[in-house]
DNA sequence: GTCTATAAGATGATAGAC
DNA sequence: GTCTATCATCTTATAGAC
């Protein structure tokens, strides 16, 4: 199926959106121009602005928002996999592994290449790239908590355990390897192990 | 000192290199235009084409190179404060911390901005970034080593350690807090203890 | 809602005087 | 080595017909 026709059932907005999410992964928000997300999106310029007159900087937050949702996805599929937290972990390292190998190294974090270009320049963006981290953390503590891990230590740890995929991720993009998220996947069920038989 | 003063003393090149690598952390190469590095370098366009005729992409090696020796000596001097290894790393967590503090949260991981927008566009720069993460990995591996840990472990270890110093630095650079980076820390400790104790 | 044309300015890069 | 002027192209965004 090529993309054509997978976008073909979508409608304009949505079809906008997803494709700038994905543009936004791989050449972040400098390197992402509006003509190019309207032609691969198959959408005229006009389009775009009539959805968002906003210009590019809410497009780029609904972008956001849009991949928030997305990852969070990918990390309620992968904890539901094990009841055991460390093996859920681990089983999400190997999702966003082979996701990302299957996308030739190109679709990873879709919020860590835009925040840090637009760490001087807009607040909007910052904000949005802020709250999806939140809601990743938020999804991991509660199934630290739900396997008995303390408030603190699970809020604690599942910013760690965010942070870890986050680094691998991008390391793995660089070295087109799977092997940084599947190293980061054992070192983080081993930490988690630690302070689910301490707790 | 001014930015001005502390400037004046270094050589033409070495200032845009300098000027250039700090661009690229809070901008990203899409987001840094060679006007502005030429202006906030204190050299005229002339000279920087001069220097790097290669143009925009060899400036950028150059600079994720800069940024790689630099990082290099932080993660050297945190290692080098503490004999355990596990306190070193914290140790180098706390250096990172204060840094990204005292720069307003814009002088992060010099190489990660970067490396996302040129996936699909530019090999050499990818080269350069891979580099860059292989070093600190060594650095990091070579204290684990020393400590007593296995060829393997120390490796695999290391790059667990470096992909969560940079996942840690991205989170604390958009939320404005140090707390990713200490909680690192203290997780860090944590992991290198399993290993340096059980080996 | 969709489309084209265009405005207004920025971009990377070059030429050539000094 | 340094500087300025300039080229060709690209950028975001808008206007207005359909």
């Amino acid at each position: 199926m090529r993309t054509t026709d997978q976008q073909a059932a979508l409608g304009t907005r949505e079809r906008i959106v997803r494709t700038t999410a994905r543009l936004l992964q791989r050449q972040g928000f400098e390197g992402t121009g509006i003509k190019q997300i309207a032609r691969e999106a198959e959408a005229t310029l006009g389009s775009v602005y009539h959805f968002f007159p906003g210009g590019k900087q809410e497009l780029a937050v609904a972008a956001i928002q849009h991949g928030d949702q997305e990852f969070a996805e990918l990390l309620r599929d992968g904890l539901a996999t094990e009841d055991d937290p460390a093996e859920a972990i681990t089983a999400c390292t190997r999702l966003l592994a082979t996701a990302l190998r299957e996308s030739g190294w190109t679709e990873g974090c879709p919020v860590t290449a835009t925040a840090l270009e637009t760490l001087d320049t807009s607040p909007e963006i910052q904000r949005a790239c802020g709250a999806a981290i939140g809601h990743w953390c938020d999804l991991v503590a509660e199934k630290l908590r739900a396997a008995g891990l303390s408030e603190d230590d699970a809020r604690d740890l599942a910013l760690t355990i965010v942070n870890t995929l986050e680094g691998a991720e991008t390391t793995a993009q660089v070295l087109h390897s799977e092997t940084p998220l599947l190293t980061a996947g054992r070192h983080l069920a081993l930490l988690v192990r630690a302070h689910h038989q301490g707790s």
